[in-house]
DNA sequence: CAGTGGTCTAGACCACGAT
DNA sequence: TCGTGGTCTAGACCACTGG
């Protein structure tokens, strides 16, 4: 059996048994080197291992904690983000960033527009962020956007203030890993698997309402998808 | 400028710019560890990366290869997987491993069976196995299962042999790692991410047709999920 | 057979966190 | 100040691939 194997399959009895609780910390990578007579190295070999499996997740020069739960998340309909986690018992909570005015050529064709919105926005899970968002929206459509909160749903304010619903949207969903930017944003490593997610809204006249790009810790969302 | 990332961004320049086409190899770890006077260690956290990001694979002591693109899949609508290949310019091609009779306790009370069949099944692109798969439906509503072409459309099976149509389906969507059993088949590495997708099938009656178990290589696919 | 990636050892220095 | 993880060096042996 190969060693690294080893010292995962000992983490994983950690879990399973709940010796080491959701969000609790790891013993220290030292502290595992000795247990196993190894190296760091083996040791970090081991615990990569488990955050590609989405058990466990490191917090910049703090340690190793064991993931918390996923959120059950159905990227086919139209949820609100606060409903959805007090449903399944999390508090949620969202950070805005930044609101800029700006021109991106790709995404001023696509929503037809000249000036754009663009928001950034951190979401959380019981103080864990879990999410960054950009979201890009027509700056002539929602005039004055940023004298809403933004923090807030944004579904709910195009709903109320702009009379803009949504009735249609497309998400492109594809695995990969934090651009850098984005990482040191959530407190994460460079390299950090999360899934990178492209959604786009659209009215009830079919116009492309907003255009957003998404990036979920991989291990904090599980999808649900119903079909046909 | 981590040394790590100064590999990476020179990998990153090499697919950017074609220098390596899809499919082909990258220098061996020891070339690069040459190039940049560094250590294998260094280059592999750079290689292991740009695999988290999706962008190389590597196959078992032959070498780091350039990921083709990916398949977009709708896990929200029915769809044949040759069909869907087809039509994005891919060769696709399954490989039947293993029919068994067997009762998986769990299984037999979710399709409220007493034996169940049992596939297990390999699914590749362009000769690339990209998904392995486990299916189970009930032994007496699909008899002599097996003396069908269980390497072809299971859907097409279950219409035409049992006049059992599909019309309604959910997945569950997890990223995690190839269990071990499952590395092995697909000749990769302990520890490739993947997505982990469990598939319930319905008839029109409301009940379950078969349950499936599929682990797709994450760089292998792009989901497009289609909502309201 | 030589070359590849997979695994592993035994150290080191650093920035940052907790205290 | 001390312990943490993040990065890095300089080697090694092995199983397996490919020619």
């Amino acid at each position: 059996m190969l060693l690294y194997q080893e010292i995962r399959n000992y983490i994983h009895a950690l879990l399973k048994t709940d010796v080491i609780a959701a969000g609790h910390k790891l013993p220290s990578e030292r502290e595992l080197q000795q247990k196993f007579s190894s190296t760091r190295i083996t040791v970090r070999e081991a615990l990569l291992r488990l955050e590609a499996e989405g058990l466990i997740f490191s917090q910049k020069r703090k340690g190793w904690f064991v993931t918390p739960k996923r959120l059950k998340w159905h990227p086919a309909t139209k949820v609100n983000f606060y409903e959805l986690a007090k449903q399944q018992g999390f508090v949620a909570q969202t950070t805005l960033v930044s609101v800029q005015q700006q021109a991106k050529l790709e995404i001023c064709q696509a929503l037809d527009a000249q000036k754009l919105y663009h928001l950034q926005r951190i979401r959380s899970l019981d103080n864990r962020a879990v999410m960054f968002e950009h979201i890009y929206c027509d700056a002539k459509r929602f005039a004055d956007f940023h004298s809403h909160p933004l923090d807030t749903s944004i579904t709910d304010i195009m709903a109320k203030q702009y009379a803009t619903n949504i009735v249609k949207e497309q998400s492109i969903i594809n695995v990969t890993v934090l651009p850098d930017e984005v990482s040191h944003l959530l407190e994460k490593n460079s390299g950090t698997p999360c899934l990178h997610v492209i959604r786009k809204r659209f009215d009830e006249h079919g116009l492309l309402v907003d255009y957003n790009i998404e990036y979920w810790l991989h291990n904090a969302i599980e999808m649900v998808v119903d079909g046909q």
